[in-house]
DNA sequence: AATGAATGAGTATTCATTCAT
DNA sequence: TATGAATGAATACTCATTCAT
């Protein structure tokens, strides 16, 4: 009788998220999957409800994991804009550090059914509202601008980071897609972010 | 002579975002697409080669559509901040008009596979070399700031409207995931958007 | 209003005998044998009933054909081994003209349900009961032995040589399964098997 | 540990021997097969790659099983005459004692694209080559005469008994289509073979 | 007769999930 | 727990045939 190897199920998700990268959620096996986790078929239900609970976990995972890093990361900072920078700086870091992360992630889980039932959302609605609550910080500090509705503000916020980064990965995955243009690294989309985020567009007297 | 009858192609076409955006991509039907469009499904396959091609040609087409009506709009505006504000309305106008167009282009596409094989990644390029086309415009008329990446910056804008227009749909299709929140309008979206991306988040000289 | 040119259904016939020769029938399509007549679709259907009516027709014309052939040849020799001689010319000829006929004829028409219903069958049993009748003339004439049943000895023949056609259409078709081989002309096969059947494999004083 | 129920493979294609010789192999089922063999449909294909397979495996899987048989069975034999009469009998003896198996290997296999390619014909041609050997030896021994062509003879000998074997089923399964006739033994068919092919049709001294 | 667009019945195969060991 | 053989539901697509023109 084979004794449990320790962390099957983190050995699962891992392999998960390789294999859903590699081929897309839909063309995921989870023979793949279970090749991957050296692990038998049959393994795999004894962790995971079912292919959907695989992805689903990952998502909700890795956005708990996130929003519990930026917490701490957050905490200790007043500043609304530096809380914003520190957002953003979390997020990209997650990201680089684990492509294949970010390819699911931002990829595969729009899907509907999956992306929008209520789990996944009220998670992600987590992260929205620190967003808006960073948002509303400024606001009441008298940093950032009162004019705005602080619901769409952070789903601009939100989307914006989210194309980043996709263009980013695109950028890597299929450099084919690109060919005329040379790769930008995150470093260099955040200060474009940061500096378009904090004061616009327009050349004003604000920035020279 | 037997001829044609006319619309056929349009007509499946039509039948298919519906019932994309009803049950999404994987789980839709051929046999449910044709029920919808009042067609035998072999008939589906005289114009389309498959599944696929279905939903590559919805995309294709409406991006096709998007851009020959923004090149027609922009045409004769000079301000680049005044085309990159009918850029957004004339986005925000045809997913307002056709939301179940917007759910299968928001939702469906982005699964690998499809969307990042060259076929649609070539229209969505032009599409984000348009909006560059703006940007360099302003930066030569001194209206928009130098000091920014502008590959990234029209990602950054592109992202932000999409999520914008994510946002206000979901707001309509689930309620109920947002329910402490009050919807809004494309129209205050809009607002809140050119606000921002014009000065920015800051509280500065600019604004009051 | 086009005007049926002449011989469409002749036309029809040899345009299906090349395609079910190159592709197998199970393979051919109606489209493909339509084009090859240069033919819409469904004008096939104004002169054949169904696919398989094209290929029992081109099976049974042949087999009438042949017959009729055979008879007029058949009809002024008097010796019966001279008549199996030209019974054996005439088919090896047909089929050394027509190498797609032959295809058609000892590949695809073996399958169940198609040879083996009544209509095929009954034309392959006069083609058989010719044989037979030469035998038992043979017989009468004292100058082939009688000591056999003329039943089995006519499907002897007919296998002998639909095996040999055989053969040597898949050393032209098929070269590289016989590699090792040379390819032998209908004409040698013809005089070997006329040896073998006249006095047979065994060495005796009737052959040196 | 689950393990696969022994047999699994055999019981499968026992099944599909009968289903195909029943409906024929295009219009055969993998439904009725796995009925038949009291398994899933899933089930066949762990065991096999396709349905094609299936009957190509039983192709081979015979021949070979014959060719076995026959080698073992010719090996303490020196007289080739001998031998080929227990060539003869061992094939007759296999289709006789499974007539399901004659009928998927006379009617079903010469469609090219099946029997034609490069796997099955490999098989044929060893048996075609055993054949060959044993008319070899036998001029060699000075018993068989030995201006023919050995490839030819070898061809014409297969045929006759395939025919002969194909005769005798058709007599079996259609009796309808022969009406007249008696129908006859293999042993009847082997004898009258077996004169023929040793001292031909004619009437010589050789035989009274 | 000729056309060819429309039709829709028909089916092999896949693969997530189960369950006997 | 772990296994992996067995399961069987589920479905896009083909193509012979029809029929309105």
């Amino acid at each position: 009788m084979a004794r449990p190897r320790a962390n099957r199920k983190a050995l699962i998700l891992k392999a998960a998220i390789k294999v859903f990268a590699r081929h897309g959620f839909a063309r995921a096996r989870t023979a793949a999957i279970a090749r991957e986790a050296r692990v038998a078929e049959g393994t795999i239900y004894n962790y995971f409800k079912s292919k959907d609970d695989l992805i689903l976990t990952i998502f909700e995972q890795t956005w708990r994991d996130l929003i519990q890093a930026l917490r701490a990361a957050l905490d200790p900072i007043r500043d609304p804009i530096q809380k914003l920078a520190v957002v953003l700086m979390t997020v990209l870091d997650l990201f680089e550090a684990d492509p294949m992360l970010a390819e699911v992630f931002l990829v595969e889980l729009r899907q509907s059914g999956k992306c929008f039932s209520n789990q996944p959302m009220s998670v992600i609605l987590e992260f929205l509202d620190l967003l808006e609550a960073i948002l509303k910080e400024g606001i009441a500090q008298g940093v950032i601008r009162k004019d705005i509705n602080t619901k769409i503000a952070r789903g601009l916020l939100f989307g914006a980071v989210e194309n980043i980064v996709l263009g980013w990965l695109l950028r890597k995955t299929h450099p084919d897609l690109f060919k005329k243009e040379k790769p930008y690294t995150l470093a260099e989309a955040k200060e474009t972010l940061m500096k378009l985020f904090a004061t616009g567009f327009f050349v004003t007297p604000s920035h020279r």
